[in-house]
DNA sequence: GCGCGCCTTCGACAATAGCTTAAAGCATTT
DNA sequence: AAATGCTTTAAGCTATTGTCGAAGGCGCGC
């Protein structure tokens, strides 16, 4: 139990663990998912007993359907017992459950720079690193930033797949999203809080623009009703802005 | 166990049963959860005893402690009852598990019509009946749609939040996603392909554009890419769209 | 104070899970 | 053919669940 204790400490973990569990214990034939988790993980009955403290035979009970009702207690060690060894030989297969968390190549070719802050820095100062004016969201010139994204939005739309989305807000979403070579700035605006729909809500703390004059009044309404402070940059190239986001300590 | 196949043929409910299920045997107290649930569902022990066909003594025993491992078919009972009688009741509670498919009144708003076909229509019929243009995707034509959703493009973008985009799909996202009052036709496309961030990939399986003469290119292209056909109709009253759509069989 | 409903406790028993070891089956490799 | 590894089957035993009904506690309304 201690063990389960600990891995299971991890939001994340946690949900798969309790996604299996679920879906196990609902199904009209408990053993027979669980030989399909099992056989998901790539683990044979000996290495998930031995992972749990038990004879393979009791697995084959279960799988066979000689057991027809495993314990929540059962249920819940041979769930961790899968995980952990899972972690232990490099979450290969936690990865995949969680795909959202791997970069594809299109990705990092659209990223431009990434980085999370060591000590907050307000939306005031950050604006003045990179030279730009918020024209939405003056009341919140304090709110911490703790990091950055700087995507190419022509890369975004056309070359990112969908489910690599969410990786651009990193560790947090307290992080100012920069979007490069933007025409308009409604697309970015648009995406942002499309973005949300699926992703209970979240959003970055600031959207900065590059490479646009005047922003589309639509794009500008958005972020009003949304509440997200919205920037403009003054700074023309890409390079020299990047420069300045690396100069902030 | 029949009326457990009935109430989780539903893949709502089932995503919700073994979510509720999963929670209950990965915690350190499955008693407790379970009473967490029930009380979450506002029942008694008396009024789910009676739907599990126990004794009200028997949840009290888990509740309790007294009983420290639920197995399998007890807890996918306790989680069917629980789901089972919260239908009878209206479907409250269920309906705020998944408020994503509640919808806020600014989505009515925005949604101007919604149908779901009891026989499918190839894409190509559907194009004729609103005199729409396939810009892109010719090559599914005959591609079976089982509906469609009408959407006030920018009160989409505006006024409806994004937790409620999802409910734009209804039942089946093998539907027609008709955009109102578009000025260039990117954003729409941008709008799909960043919903499809958080929703496992689902997106519409036709977009038509109306109000735009020329779709703009990067919305063209968004659609190449990620292989959405794409359609313009060249009726210019929402009115008159509408009773077209309206008139399918 | 009484009745009612919900919850808890308790004793008791049947059924089954949890678990072991040994043997057998099967496929693959040496 | 023998060895190896994984899986299944079987017998058997202990521990625990699943379940009951009776009794008691508590809060609320009349």
């Amino acid at each position: 139990m201690g063990q389960g204790a600990d891995v299971l400490s991890d939001p994340a973990l946690r949900e798969i663990a309790s996604k299996i569990a679920g879906e196990i214990i609902i199904s009209d034939k408990p053993g027979l998912e669980m030989k399909k988790w099992r056989e998901r993980f790539g683990l044979t009955q000996v290495e998930v007993a031995a992972l749990m403290g038990v004879s393979a035979s009791v697995l084959s009970d279960y799988e066979s359907g000689r057991r027809k009702s495993p314990g929540a207690r059962f249920v819940s060690r041979f769930v961790r017992s899968l995980i952990l060894r899972d972690i232990e030989r490099g979450g290969i297969v936690l990865s995949g459950l969680r795909r959202i968390l791997l970069g594809s190549e299109s990705l990092k070719q659209a990223v431009l720079d990434m980085r999370e802050f060591s000590i907050p820095i307000t939306i005031a100062r950050f604006c003045e690193y990179i030279s730009a004016d918020l024209v939405v969201g003056a009341a919140h010139m304090s709110t911490p930033l703790l990091g950055y994204t700087v995507v190419d939005s022509i890369k975004l739309v056309l070359d990112v797949p969908s489910y690599d989305y969410v990786k651009l807000y990193g560790a947090t979403t307290q992080r100012a999203a920069i979007f490069t070579r933007v025409t308009y700035g409604r697309s970015p605006m648009v995406a942002v809080k499309s973005m949300q729909a699926g992703m209970g809500g979240l959003r970055p703390a600031l959207v900065v623009l590059h490479g646009v004059k005047k922003v589309d009044e639509l794009g500008l309404e958005i972020a009003r009703r949304e509440n997200i402070p919205l920037a403009v940059t003054r700074i023309e190239d890409v390079n020299e802005l990047i420069d300045r986001l690396r100069s902030i300590k």
